[in-house]
DNA sequence: ACACTTAGTGTAGTTTTTACACATATGAAC
DNA sequence: GTTCATATGTGTAAAAACTACACTAAGTGT
């Protein structure tokens, strides 16, 4: 055993999950790489949307940080729920010989701090200060650098634990929703078909949901009731969490 | 803002838990503080179990290894929860002027990567490679060094957390336990009292806990049936959960 | 006016939860 | 060996939650 100690780069990593047409998304950003020898670009790959963390801020602040020069998002649903540090994280591109250009030494391991956060995509991501940034449905992701995949993974799993005992399914949507919207949302996420009446029993019990007097608008069909979701109330009564337990 | 990269230290900390007498209890190290100019033992202070990690170790391997140098036991219920990083975590020993006899910097941040781990306190720790480890009752905890008692509280939620959904509140007791043992795990780690009836009603429903021929011995009053844990069976039936949401 | 589409609603049977009290088996003390 | 002290082990009734399931209502487009 070596036996060194492990001193080297630590990042925040964040799997930004957004919701549309009926599909979990996560955003993701290219990374380019090129030929050691030749210097000419190879191809480009897609990675999760990380940085360092600096040294007057906390772990969550870097996250917040990485959330905002990526999304021009603040106020966002963002949680830690694992670290990661593969001793053969590097191995796939070292092997390959391509730089990185990115700036990181390939040769360092990189302890990765991960994030899942949740957007509305309907807030427009208004800046993308570093690379271009695409949404790329789940179900679409192929094989992404480093050990993203299985950062993706965790982040899922963690996300679907979390939706089953607490409300944020709403933070995938706009402010003011329909139920069948909100369905979708945990259709989606949980992979499972919900039975329509069943579900409404169930989140009507829920005092953090709020029916608003306003209908849906321009849709070819009897329009739905609109709702808000109530951080108050929700904080008042934690006790009757949403508990989605199959 | 400094925007210096963090590329500094990063260890393993392990929250170990223990139940015994009807309490959770904790493992802690004695840590030795001395003053910085007549280099005369000052005092000494109560810190979590931790470590580095190596250069070819997963975080959760180093953990392990924490584990198993502080107590000799393998094949213990861990699991890693949080990360932590605060940019004034050494702060409280810097203005003091203290020297930490533990080889590190004491101007470095040390990012710690928390795990939480269940024993049962009859298994008897055999060694412990490095230091005095010492159990503490939680309600006895004073203040820990660095940012030890915040880890400990966010620990506590995540056990709190995870036994509501899965059985390991068996890990904290020996192979073979009574029911009532098994429901004061349950009142000692939530902090509520249960009902009895109602407790073995639910419990009894899941089909891992294994009802044995066999009787508690030498107490003064009806003796109780002894009980195990089946993790095959538990394996196999992931479905129904083992759930005390409140 | 008609067709199309999604919204919205109720019930009966089953399971789970909750609250609650007394007889029983053992060791200890006498 | 009788009695005492102590923790074990068990059932029921009422309320709440869960499951499965099908039709009418309210809009838009033609």
């Amino acid at each position: 055993m070596a036996n060194r100690i492990l001193n080297d780069y630590i990042s925040v990593d964040c799997v930004i999950f957004g919701y549309n047409d009926n599909e979990l998304q996560v955003l993701l950003v290219e990374r380019t790489l090129s030929n050691e020898s030749t210097k000419e670009i190879e191809f480009t790959d897609l990675t999760l949307t990380g940085n360092h963390i600096y040294e007057d801020e906390t772990i969550e602040d870097a996250a917040y940080r990485v959330l905002f020069d990526r999304t021009g998002l603040d106020n966002v649903y963002l949680e830690q729920f694992k670290a990661f540090a593969h001793p053969d994280r590097l191995k796939k591109d070292k092997d390959r010989k391509w730089l990185i250009h990115d700036g990181r030494d390939p040769d360092k391991r990189i302890i990765s701090i991960g994030f899942f956060s949740l957007i509305s995509t309907r807030d427009i991501i208004v800046e993308s200060k570093c690379g271009i940034a695409k949404w790329i449905p789940l179900s679409e992701i192929g094989e992404l650098a480093f050990d993203h995949n299985q950062i993706v993974d965790e982040a899922l799993k963690a996300l679907r634990n979390k939706i089953k005992h607490e409300p944020i399914g709403f933070e995938l949507l706009p402010e003011k929703f329909t139920l069948t919207e909100l369905q979708n949302v945990y259709e989606v996420v949980l992979g499972t078909e919900l039975d329509k009446r069943n579900f409404r029993k169930k989140i009507g019990r829920m005092k953090y949901l709020i029916p608003l007097d306003e209908k849906q608008k321009g849709v070819a069909h009897k329009p739905a009731r609109l709702y808000m979701f109530s951080r108050d109330v929700y904080e008042k009564t934690k006790k009757e969490m949403f508990d989605f337990t199959v």
